[in-house]
DNA sequence: TCATAAATGTAGCACTGGCTACAAATTATG
DNA sequence: CATAATTTGTAGCCAGTGCTACATTTATGA
């Protein structure tokens, strides 16, 4: 294996320092992204969206899903009424189809360039909160170009 | 612009939570891995990797840096005494060396598919945290048979 | 119906990673 | 050399996201 040397010159301070920020700004909405669409996902298949099946989803407690749920209410993306499901607003569903739009056009990308479809699926998880809109517009053509 | 419909059905739970999971495992070593490459670059390029240029270059408060500076060491990763600055242990050097060559990988890829430079640069900060082995190998195959 | 199970919600704790403000040490400068 | 500026470090705060443990409500079923 070659071994890979550091850039002699580095990126300015200003600009790395921007990708960083992108970065941790991605994070910080990731956890609401993942749970618009994932209610988004349990009503289309079921009706009906409970903390607990949330919280298996995801793999978390339901102490969790629930304070996580909180907070999407919070955001003005969910509502619920005590023991009852809990809904997406007309943002949240806004911003559960821009999620799952984002996700797809990961996964088929990936799948484009030779990884595993479940690889593909699992990866996609944590990288499409990082994907900005002119990336995505990127994958759109190549997908396109690719494959019609 | 066409409406994409929630599937009708669903993964699995627990494949599903498994995607998460390994989201969120990746992210908390995120902050280790952005560290341990950005000393090692700073070091390469200047000799020396300081509290308040590691701050600057990611735009967090010196302090923050000083604390999660702390954490590499922590971890075993880095090495540092009073008011001097920050070394990388053995271990930190390896990552170091892992997570640049994630990068690579990850930028040249994105690319490769048509992202502008600067944007590829900026999206791989976030992106390179949740980028599985399999998926790496397949961005290098598919780099390889691409462009020689 | 009433007891039990399941689901939901609340409280309190730990860790991470931001921040500001202040203190100490080092470096630069007049 | 003494003072000022920079750098480094510490302390304390907040928010986010996990967790367990306990309380409450709803659903189930004997």
């Amino acid at each position: 294996m070659t071994a890979i040397d550091p850039p002699v010159t580095l990126p300015t301070e200003a600009i790395q320092a921007q990708g960083f920020e992108k970065a941790r700004s991605a994070q910080s909405t990731a956890v609401l992204e993942d749970y618009a669409e994932l209610i988004d996902d349990l009503i289309a298949a079921g009706g009906e969206a409970r903390p607990t099946d949330i919280a298996r989803r995801l793999g978390v407690s339901h102490a969790t899903a629930i304070k996580n749920i909180a907070r999407l209410k919070r955001e003005g993306l969910a509502t619920s009424k005590l023991y009852r499901g809990v809904f997406l607003t007309q943002a949240g569903q806004d911003l559960a189809a821009r999620i799952r739009c984002r996700h797809r056009l990961v996964v088929d990308l990936l799948i484009a360039v030779g990884v595993p479809a479940e690889c593909a699926e699992q990866d996609a998880e944590g990288i499409e909160h990082h994907v900005s809109d002119v990336a995505l517009a990127a994958f759109g053509r190549f997908l396109a170009a690719s494959c019609g």
